[in-house]
DNA sequence: CCAGTACTTGACAACGTTGTCAAGCGCTTG
DNA sequence: CAAGCGCTTGACAACGTTGTCAAGTACTGG
C-alpha cells in the first residue's frame, strides 16, 4: 500500500469524484445552507475517501488579507524557560481563537529580530507579539506606522504609544529593597544585568530610589552589573564576597544572577548570615536552604495577557493603546528574612 | 501621520506606480534577468516608497504545494524546558533552511495532538516533527500513508518504519544503574514516570535488566511509578523514605522526579548518605550539595538532529527510514558516587 | 394555468503571485 | 535589404479557494 507521493486532493478532485461542480463541494465543506441532502451525502463520501482537506493558504488568500489565522511571536530565546512559558501563555489564548503561533528567537539581535518580523509579515500574520531587542528596528517602525497590530512584551520600546504588557520591574525592585530594609539591612549590594537592558535599568532605578528614600547612600561599589552566564556570576559573586567589605544583604535582580549568587553564598557557607532576595523565580528557590525569597514574574500570565491584548486589537483596530503592568507579591522563603544589624 | 488601515500594496499597486506591467514587477522582485536597468530602477523605487513585500502565501500557492516554507512541530508542553530546548534546536536548523516553525503543545492528549497536526497540514507545512502522545492517531497514520514527511522525536510510535530521533533511554538507564552498582549499592529504588509513557518504560526496563544481570532481585516495593508534579513527587519521596525500609540509593528516572526526590533527601537530611542518580539534567543539579549525578539528555541536539532528518527527507523522499538513537555519558557530580554497603 | 417565488446548482471572477507564450523591437548577417 | 536572432515586455492562465450572479427547477397562489 505505497501511495506515490501524490498531489493532495483539491476541491476539483472531490467534485470530479462526487460528480458535482467544485462550487458545490465548497458549499458542503463550509456547511452552507441550501444544498440538497443527496449531494451533501455524495460530496461527504467523496471527501472521506479522498481524505480531502481544504488549503488554508488559498482560503485566507481568497478572503483577502483579512485574516491569515496566525500570529507571530518574536522572543529572545525560546530555550529560556522565561520565554517559553510566555509562549505557552500565548499559545493557550491563540488556540481558543483558532489561531496558530509562529515563533522565533532573536537572541537579542536586532538584525535577526527584523528578519523574523519580516518573515512573519511576508506570511501575512494577523498580528505580532514582540519582545524587542535593543537598538533600532526600521521594520518594526514601518509596521507600526502601517497599522499592523503589535503588542510589546516585557521590554519597553522607544516608541511610546503602543500596546504593552510587562512586569512592574521598578515597583518589584522597590518592594524587594524595602523588604531587605525592613529586615534591618542598610548595606545592600545590587547584582544585576547590564543596565542597557531596559528592565534591568528599571530594577536598578527601583533599588536606588528606595535606598535614597530611606536616607541611605548607595556606594557605587555596591552596584555590580554586566551581562554574564550563571557560571560567571557565581565566580564574580565569590570574588566579590571575598573582597574587603561584605554587604549584609544582596539583591540579585535577574534569574541567572540569582543562581550564581546563591551558589556563591553556599560555597562560602554564608547562606544563613547574608540575606538574599531575587527578581524572577527560579526552580531551585525552594530546594536550597534557606529557600530563596523572590519577586517572581509570571511569564505565562504575561503571555496570556499579551495575546489577549493582541486579539482585542484585532477585534477593534480603533481602541486606544493599552499598557498592562503586572505586579506580583514577594514570595517569602527564608533567604530574604535573615535579619540585618539595623534595629 | 495616521495612515488609514490601508491594504498592503500588491504587485499591481507597484506596477501602477512604476508604470509597468505587474509581470515586470514580479521579475524585478525575483531578480530575473533581462529587465532593462531603467525599469528596474523605476520598479525598485516604487517598491521602496510603497513598502511593498511579496505575499508568501500567494507565492507558495502558485508554486503548487511544492513548498510552503514552514514545518510543524507538535510537542507535549513548550513550557517544559526539555521541549523548548528541542524547539530551539529545530528552529536553528530551520532558520538555516529559510523555513519557519509552527509549534503547538498537545499536553500529551492525542485529540489535541491530532487537532494540531490537522491545523499544520491545513497550512500545508512541508513536514512535521512530532513528539507523539499515547494512543491512536488516525490523522498521523493517514499522513504517513499519504507520504507526508514526519520525523518522530523522543518517543517511539506504534508504527515502526518511520524516521525517528530519540535518546537511548534503555542504555542510559543501564549505565545509571550500573554506576550505582559499581559504587556498592544493591538495594536501589526506582522512581519514575508512569510506564505507559514509552520512554519511561524503556528506562524501567533498563533498570530491571541491569539489576537482574547483576544477580539481584528487584523487589516490587522498590519500583515507584506514576504521573505527578514535582511537589507530589517530593511528598511521595518523603513518605517513602520514612517508611519501613530505606534503599541505599535512588534512581530518579525523569527530571520532575529528580527535583522531588532531591528535595526529599535534603528535607530528611540524608542527601549525604543515600546515593541518587537522575535521568535528564536539571538546573539545580550543580547547585545543591552534593551535586546531582545524572544521565543527561541533549534536547537541543535532539531537536537539531530531528530537523536535519526532516530536511534530508524533504530533499530525498525516497531514502530509507532512519533511526538516530542518541547516547550520552553520565555527568558525575557527587550524589551518584556516595558509596553503598557492598564491597 | 401562469406568474411569481424559493430553492438548488453551476459558471465565472477574484485573491496575489509565477509560468508560458507571443509580440515588438533593434540588431546582425548573408 | 530581407531574414533571423536575441532581448525586453506584457497578456493571459493557473494555483485552490470563496463571492457573485444568473440559470434552472419545483413549488405556491391567484
Amino acid at each position: 500500500m505505497t501511495l506515490p507521493p501524490s498531489r493532495r486532493p483539491t476541491l476539483r478532485d472531490v467534485a470530479l469524484a462526487a460528480e458535482v461542480s467544485f462550487k458545490t463541494v465548497s458549499r458542503v465543506v463550509n456547511r452552507e445552507d441550501n444544498v440538497s441532502p443527496e449531494l451533501v451525502r455524495r460530496v461527504e463520501s467523496a471527501i472521506a475517501t479522498l481524505g480531502y482537506r481544504p488549503d488554508d493558504r488559498a482560503r485566507h488568500l481568497r478572503q483577502g488579507g483579512s485574516s491569515s489565522g496566525a500570529i507571530g511571536f518574536v522572543l529572545v530565546d525560546v530555550a529560556n524557560p522565561f520565554f517559553s512559558s510566555i509562549l505557552r501563555g500565548i499559545e493557550d489564548v491563540a488556540r481558543k481563537m483558532g489561531c496558530l503561533v509562529l515563533s522565533g528567537s532573536s537572541d537579542g539581535d536586532p538584525v535577526r529580530q527584523d528578519q523574523l518580523i519580516q518573515a512573519f509579515i511576508d506570511r501575512r500574520v494577523d498580528g505580532l507579539i514582540v519582545v524587542p531587542a535593543d537598538g533600532e528596528s526600521s521594520v518594526l517602525e514601518h509596521e507600526l506606522l502601517r497599522g499592523t497590530p503589535v503588542v510589546f512584551l516585557d521590554l519597553e520600546p522607544k516608541q511610546h504609544n503602543v500596546d504593552l504588557v510587562r512586569s512592574d520591574h521598578f515597583g518589584g525592585a522597590v518592594r524587594a529593597t524595602q523588604h531587605l530594609l525592613d529586615h534591618g539591612h542598610g548595606d545592600i549590594a545590587f547584582f544585576g544585568d547590564a543596565t542597557k537592558v531596559y528592565s534591568a535599568g528599571l530594577r536598578l532605578n527601583g533599588f536606588i530610589a528606595t535606598m535614597t528614600a530611606a536616607g541611605l547612600a548607595v556606594n557605587e561599589h555596591r552596584i555590580v552589573t554586566g551581562h554574564f552566564e550563571p557560571d560567571s556570576w557565581y565566580e564574580l559573586a565569590v570574588r566579590y564576597l571575598m573582597g574587603p567589605s561584605r554587604p549584609t544583604a544582596i539583591f540579585s535582580a535577574q534569574n541567572f544572577v540569582t543562581v550564581g549568587v546563591t551558589q556563591a553564598l553556599h560555597q562560602l557557607g554564608v547562606q544563613h548570615s547574608i540575606a538574599q532576595i531575587g527578581f524572577d523565580d527560579v526552580d531551585l528557590a525552594s530546594v536550597v536552604t534557606p529557600g530563596i525569597t523572590v519577586v517572581p514574574q509570571h511569564p505565562s500570565e504575561l503571555g496570556r495577557r499579551a495575546a489577549e491584548m493582541l486579539f482585542s486589537r484585532l477585534g477593534d483596530r480603533g481602541r486606544p493603546m493599552m499598557r498592562d503592568i503586572i505586579e506580583s507579591p514577594i514570595i517569602v522563603r527564608g533567604s530574604g528574612e535573615i535579619l540585618g544589624p539595623l534595629p
